[in-house]
Formats: C-alpha cells, structure tokens, sequence
DNA sequence: GTCTATATGGCGATAGAC
DNA sequence: GTCTATCGCCATATAGAC
C-alpha cells in the first residue's frame, strides 16, 4: 500500500495527510473508532492535533478516509485467480487460498473490516460491500453455479467467505477449546480443511 | 433472565444493582465498551453516576459483571438437543437449529460475544470460551467423532459453530449482495442450509 | 444506599500567530 | 500548512451530606 505513494511522491516521502491517514486507519483497526482520539493520531502521525484538521473537517471525516483508502484496491489481487485458466475446483481452491492470504496479510484491513460489519449503517456496508466484495461475490457465484447449478449461488457464495473469515475470527479463542493442535494456525492446513468443506457442500446430493 | 431475579426478588422486583447491570449490558452490546458512559448507564438505569460508583468500583468492573452475567446460563439451553435420543445426523440438526435460536433470541448476548472476540484479552477469550461453550465443544466434538472418525474433530466442531454465527453476523451485509432473496433471512432456510454443507462435509470421501 | 456537588483530566474542535 | 494556546464539554471518579 505504501508503494503506491512512494511511486507518486518519490522515494519515501509520504504526505503529512497520507501519514495521518495511515496512522489513523492502524489505530481505528486496532480499537474500534471511539477508542480513538485524534490526540493519539497525531502524536503518532507527528503533526498537532490543529494539524489534523487543517486535513480534515472532524473524526468521522478521518475515519471514513480511512476506511476508503483501507477497502480500495482489495479486489485487485485476486485477479490471477479468475484470469488463470483451470478447472472450476482449482479456480476455487486458488480463491479459498487467496482470500486466506488477504486477510493474513492485511490484518488492519480485516479488523477495520470487522468494525464496519458491526457497526456500521446501511450506507456504510454499501460501500463496503461494493468496493470490496461486489465483484468477488460475482464471479464466485459464477463459479458455483458452474459447480453446483442446482444449488442457491448466493447461500453458498456467502457460506464460502464466512469460512473463511470466520475461520480466522476464531484463531484466537479456538487455543481454548480441547481438540487444538499447533497445526490448525497453519495457512494451508486452514485453507485446506475449508476448501475440502466447500467442495463437498458443492456435490449433488 | 428476568424470570430468575424476579423469582428470587419478588413480583417484578429488581435491585438497583440488577437494574444497573441490565442497562450496562444492552448498552455495552450495543456501542462497544468505550463508546459507552457512565452517565448514559446511569439515565437508563435511573440513578446517579455516584449511585453505580457505589455498587461498581469503576466502569471495567461494570463491564466485567455484565458479560459475565449476558453469558451465563447459556448452555442450558442446548439441554433438550442433547437429553433427546436420536440418530446423531438429527442430533446435530437440532443443535444447529438451536444455535441459531439461542443467537437469534438473545441479539445482546451475539453482540457482547463478538465484542469479546473482536476486543478480548486471553483471560477473558478464556472466560468466553469457558462460560458459554466449553460443555457444548465437547459434546460435538463426540458427535463429530461418531459421523466421522477419520476426520478432524476440532477443525469440524469449530467450522459448525463458526458457519452458524457467520450467517448471522452476515445477514445485514447481505442485502448489498445480488441473488438476495427474501427467505434467506428464515432461520428455517438459514438452518437447512448450513445443516446441508455440515452434513455433506462429514460425509467420506 | 442514594443523592448533589465537585475534582481532575481528556475529549473534539477552533482561534490566531507565524 | 503547521504550530501554540485555548474553549467548552463530557469523561471517570470521589467527597461528603442525608
């Protein structure tokens, strides 16, 4: 994400906007936006609380760019899934893997993400639901019509990524259930286990 | 939940304290602890700021009484699911149903609990998965055992629970999704659904 | 055991110098 | 465009009357 600035900006230099920005979006993922005050942002950001506004009109202004800049270009990376040619199974492993790997590698995104879903109104998931989900969700009912055409697309697109996410949601409490091994935190094995779940869901009955 | 302190206080009685720890609790589900004040508890629970400061030494303490007392109980309900003698593939569609109508009737217990997952250090993750679902773990990790004996029981027993509260939580992000239909948001629906991938998933391969 | 009054500090937001 | 200084308010928490 960085990167992108730094190819605008030159080597390293990111805006004081950008910065607040930056800073603000890894605070609000960390405790939710009213456990955040933009005295903490700005100690952070290095600039003076005044400083923050001269950027931005009030908190919510700051949180809603946040977020912005937090959900855009998600989608993008899933693109040599859906471009590579395979079969319907692969392309859906390969989906299941990157949507693992998303959400592993951006871990402020899916905090701010998990946030919004609880907090957020109906304007508000909207705009999360179309620059991140919109055409993932499309493709993947897609795929599962393609798979499955007897099935409800929707129940069963919805039901692959609340595997998922769900799955990753429940890391931390699942070390306190009997049964745990060190290898369920494992990627491949969480991935795996889903894919294995999902495509079985997919066969005729 | 009321039914028990007004057994123990008399007709319609509840304490002051009880009245605090009520209002506390349906606030704090639904605005998350730090949004929540002292004196908004106190207008609902109609007392004084001081008046709570005497039954609670600070406001973490609050908090901590009131998840404790939002999920306690709650096992109880699964009693019926599990007493009844049937085959294990009905056992496991009656402890579906019933988590869904223990989440769907309680939306401030669903709230806490994903607060406390989202928010919660491992003392309380402990207390989470302890107070509420530590007995009915185990008893689906031996209905898990009894479907399946090859596969993983914990991976399994935590992907049901996870596609239940999943499919919950995601209902109000849906309506943004295409190939909504209106009886997706029928628990009877809901259920079947998640019953179907469950049982297909258990299924050897 | 509940109240009024208050202490103390952090909050979001602004004014005005530079 | 960034700062220091400050406003008015609300936060948690306490003191002490009744």
């Amino acid at each position: 994400m960085l990167l992108f600035t730094e190819r605008l900006f030159g080597t390293g230099h990111v805006s004081i906007k950008e910065k607040i920005r930056q800073e603000a979006m890894i605070l609000f993922a960390e405790k939710g936006y009213s456990a955040v005050s933009m005295r903490q942002v700005a100690t952070l950001a290095k600039v003076s609380v005044a400083g923050i506004y001269h950027h931005y009109p009030d908190k919510k202004a700051l949180y809603l760019d946040a977020i912005r800049f937090a959900f855009s270009g998600k989608e993008d990376i899933f693109n040599t899934v859906w471009v590579m040619q395979c079969s319907p199974e692969k392309t859906l492993t390969l989906f299941i893997r990157a949507l693992f790997d998303v959400l592993l590698a951006d871990r402020t995104f899916h905090r701010l993400m998990q946030y919004e879903i609880m907090e957020a109104d109906g304007e508000r998931l909207q705009l999360l639901a179309q620059s991140v989900f919109h055409q993932q969700f499309s493709l993947l009912i897609r795929l599962v019509q393609q798979l499955a055409p007897t099935q409800d697309a929707h129940l069963m697109a919805t039901t692959i990524i609340i595997l998922v996410e769900g799955t990753l949601r429940a890391q931390p409490i699942n070390r306190y259930f009997p049964g745990r091994k060190a290898e369920h935190d494992q990627v491949e094995v969480m991935a795996e286990h889903v894919t294995q779940v999902v495509l079985k869901a997919l066969q005729a009955h």
